[in-house]
DNA sequence: TAAGGGCTTCCATTTTCCGGAAACACCGCT
DNA sequence: AGCGGTGTTTCCGGAAAATGGAAGCCCTTA
């Protein structure tokens, strides 16, 4: 069974990223003879590695692999450039995010000059409901994955985060209207954000960009602006 | 069996990042009912991706735990301001690699302003008797990879390109005694590159950094103290 | 309309994986 | 030294899951 070894690899996350083969086993739920069997197999292949002190890592290949993968590495590539524009222009922090699931996965995040400390971390995850890149997402997915997550509970981060979704709906009807998003102080009390949709060639949202700032810095539609400028741009480059 | 999944995988590279199933199982020569049933498996989990035109990529997923691994992008975090600095400071072309088994892989790779275009990639491969970087890391390789490399057929790239192994030999005792190493037309005739290592707590060579400058334009030897003292700073950064 | 290429499903066979158990290695503690 | 604790490795028979040929489906092209 191969979801074995999925199982085992998903023990691994950003704050263990070394472990033993026993923490492997009891965090995957398997038998230790199990684990090791399996273990071994991903290590000749070079998935994981292991040096003297019998730790196991996410190996190299298996980063490698990762790195081919279109909606991450490849689509950071395209971007870059424009997203170290509207860097150097604002001075505020840039993130490119996709979805997966019901979740916004954050693929390219740039540090502005003078600008609030964010906490996401590129290939991290964050729910699609709080951030401006998320409302910009959860606004162009599919009706089922819409219905999932306005269902479903939604997370709190602030006093301010939007956890009604009739509220919510309306928010993205004007994201889709707009084609800009807006998150005003629903992750932390000093940032709001704003997201705009990046598309591929046939029109479809694959995307999202976001500038964050501090709360009242600036006003919101003038960075709207800019960010859908810049994810325009970033469409065009993606369809040459 | 977990091999025949990993096979599957292996089909993908930079030039083919996405794939038919008839390509898939053609390339790790298996049938398409076994192709078939594994990707439908790896697709569950997320390690690939498929949408409405039928073909595979590699997925969000497996990029996501690529990023979890120390000697990939964990390195580069931490070397990466030092890089930049280098960068600056020279214009060059800056590159960051490890070793893995008998070749170099290339974890950063920072182009200068004003530099010789370089082919390298990050997540690419080399050998490693040509480059800076792979000389450094032969000369701290244990002696089986060091027997192995110089035993076996060595590329030629260039008219300047090193293949005789009792001069390569002769290289790699310099690069141990000097603290840096040059590599002076061996991958291409217009460049040169001086690559110093980076050593871990223990004092273990685990990774190198290279300048790759065009051949002329600067004497190497001034090339290498920048290039040693970067390379003590990001060592010194790693240990804390 | 027929042929070709690609994709998906089915299912009997057989191969492989599974995991308990036992042994081993290495601590720190008494 | 002796002892409990923790982590690792190997073994092997029973059980379960992977395998891949075949047949059917859906396109596009000739």
């Amino acid at each position: 069974m191969i979801g074995r070894a999925l199982r085992l690899l998903d023990a691994f996350d950003a704050q263990r990223r070394e472990l033993t083969l026993s923490e492997l086993a009891r965090r995957a739920d398997m038998p230790l003879s199990t684990a090791h069997r399996l273990m071994q197999e991903l290590c000749a292949w070079g998935a994981v590695e292991r040096d003297a002190d019998g730790l196991y890592r996410i190996g190299l290949r298996l980063w490698e692999l990762g790195s081919l993968a279109p909606r991450g590495p490849g689509l950071r590539e395209t971007a870059l450039p424009f997203l170290e524009d509207l860097s150097q222009i604002t001075k505020e922090n840039v993130q490119l995010a996709v979805r997966e699931g019901t979740e916004v996965v954050f693929v390219e995040r740039i540090a502005g000059s003078g600008a609030v400390p964010v906490l996401t971390r590129v290939g991290g995850r964050f729910a699609l409901t709080a951030t401006g890149v998320g409302l910009v997402l959860l606004a162009h997915a599919p009706a089922e994955v819409q219905e999932e997550v306005l269902g479903g509970p939604i997370d709190r981060y602030t006093a301010k985060t939007v956890t009604d979704p009739r509220q919510l709906r309306r928010m993205l009807a004007d994201t889709r209207a707009n084609g800009f998003s807006i998150s005003d102080r629903q992750v932390t009390m000093d940032a709001l954000s704003v997201g705009a949709p990046i598309r591929d060639r046939h029109g479809e949202v694959i995307a999202a960009v976001s500038l964050v700032v501090r709360h009242g810095s600036t006003t919101p539609h003038a960075l709207a602006r800019l960010v859908r400028t810049s994810a325009q741009a970033i469409s065009r480059a993606l369809s040459a």
